[in-house]
DNA sequence: CTGAAAGCGCTAACAG
DNA sequence: CTGTTAGCGCTTTCAG
């Protein structure tokens, strides 16, 4: 492998001058700067990112840790991280801890402390109290995305005034039987948000002097798959129907549209459907939803954590990303009982 | 910052020898390897992966690059690189390379030579003269998946055989109106497969003696948002419509499905949608589709890049991944003329 | 079984 | 403007 010795060599000047050259730093003569420059492309060199980030204590690499991989929201917020941190010349890291079983907390400890990476963004999930110690006292700042995380800056949208938007939507259409397809996901990662929207549903409609049925809340995983059979069971019995669904996340929304039409069911004649997200896929179903930008919540992340690492304070605060209701084609009035 | 020198002073050895019993190399007695491990357990020590990197010359990160970041082929082909890195102890460098506006060679050439990762694994799409080059006298390891890349470890679906049994599903229901939504992906960083499959329609279809009208290839662009539209247009005319469309993604195939409700037609009475992929929707939309298996072919990459890492040798040439035809509920025999 | 010494390739003072 | 001298934190001979 050529180092930068042997560009020295080549150049007739001392590494040093090399180093220097090439990161277009003051002080070298331009002769020089040329000279070397010609020198370093002649023989394919390219510094050692390594190498330098051994003395410099920078790795120019940020890690994202996800809950899951292959999920609309994580995959839309790392496009975003990924449009600020590329130009700015940094790599990204991305750190799943799906599936990790057990071993969640020391990936987690080992990126930061290997010192693999400047900074890590955050993705929305619940944090075990030694995790969240670990990334307030990391060596390396820390930010995140989607979920509130406590003591920590984070970034995302306000998860209760979304089910607001959406719940009152409903309401204001003149609907009182108001189903919620919510839940967990798979792996409990990311336990706070689903909760959050479940318990605000209630909320809203208490507030509204409507109570829901007992089972008018089932679990649809956060995944159209498991959605599908959640709304088919929620929805088959005609004289216990909703009117209305609020669905915890647009995919799952698909899944209750899907299942509608398999029983027969109009949309949004007989069930208005309402979701959060606007999925990419949304526009094109006509549904109803809360609009939120992922991408622009990664894009904002990515931006604060080159700050920080310009030398900005990190100040410990949520800044809330705002959300809005786009009304389509998914929701209407109840039918006449 | 804690190093190893400080884990020596505090259990009394030298750095050597609690490199060694860290790493737990022989030659190294019970007793002293236990006092190194409290000390370092106790001082909350992690070697730097930097620093042994430096000596070692590995980095124990594999790139994984990328035309784009968050559409379903790709972000499953990721989860199965990751099922395999992470265990194996390596870190997953995602290397995006949509919207470099005219960089995407120099990052290539960057991350492989700047010694960040020990290997790649490109998914795929079209590589320039230049970067089939750089990846063919690679510093690293590099294998692809997905496309088929010339002189180059490869491993994917043949399309070519997708297509054909796709096609020939539809035509042995008795369709020979059969259209295609195909088309480029928006970026044309990956034209190979889509130009495969549209070829692949048209040569099966004139094999079976049918040539499809010339306006019965419409663009879908690989996504939903805009398959919808140019199925709409497709299927627009009464007199000029098919009786089958083949899509060239599961994601086009969705489209399609919506388009023809939007136009009232009914699937699979009135039209046959077939597509290739079955995306996680696929089943819930009771979609007819050729099936690849992403993940896996994602761990099988990784697992032979964790092999050549070891020492096997990288052999380069191309392993064909399998697909099979899934009959859903998508296709049935044309609607009587 | 353990320690000392010599770097890995680069950058950061400090001299010139 | 440029070269020299020290390391960054770790692993690896090579001696004990």
């Amino acid at each position: 492998m050529v180092s930068i010795h042997d560009v020295a060599r080549a150049s007739g000047v001392s590494p040093a001058t090399v180093s220097r050259a090439l990161r277009g730093l003051a002080y070298v003569s331009d002769a020089t700067r040329a000279r070397v420059r010609s020198a370093a492309d002649e023989l394919g060199y390219v510094p050692s990112s390594v190498a330098s980030g051994l003395v410099t204590g920078l790795s120019m690499t940020v890690a994202v840790v996800v809950p899951f991989l292959g999920r609309w929201y994580y995959t839309t917020v790392i496009q975003g991280v990924d449009d600020v941190l590329r130009p700015a010349g940094y790599d990204m890291l991305v750190l799943n801890l799906g599936d990790s079983n057990g071993t969640r907390e020391r990936d987690f400890h080992h990126a930061m402390l290997r010192r693999r990476v400047d900074a890590m963004i955050v993705l929305a999930f619940n944090c075990t109290p030694g995790e969240l110690a670990q990334l307030n006292s990391a060596p390396v700042p820390a930010i995140a995305v989607g979920g509130d995380v406590d003591g920590m800056r984070s970034l995302g949208v306000d998860d209760r005034e979304a089910t607001t938007l959406a719940v009152r939507h409903l309401l204001d259409l003149g609907h009182r039987r108001i189903a919620h397809v919510g839940g967990d996901d798979p792996v409990g990662l990311n336990a706070h948000v689903p909760q959050e929207r479940q318990s605000r549903w209630r909320e809203v409609l208490q507030e509204a002097g409507v109570s829901p049925a007992a089972d008018w809340f089932v679990n649809g995983g956060f995944v159209l798959e498991r959605a599908f059979p959640a709304a088919l069971e929620l929805l088959r019995d005609p004289g216990h129907r909703p009117t209305a669904v609020f669905a915890g996340s647009d995919e799952m929304a698909f899944g209750v549209i899907l299942a509608a039409r398999e029983l027969g069911l109009r949309v949004p004649e007989d069930l208005s459907v309402v979701g959060i997200d606007d999925h990419d896929f949304s526009a094109t179903f006509g549904l109803t939803t809360v609009r939120q930008d992922p991408v622009d919540q990664g894009r904002r992340a990515a931006l604060e954590v080159l700050d920080v690492l310009r030398g900005l304070p990190l100040v410990r605060s949520r800044t809330t990303a705002s959300c809005e209701l786009v009304v389509r084609r998914t929701t209407a009035p109840p039918p006449p009982a």
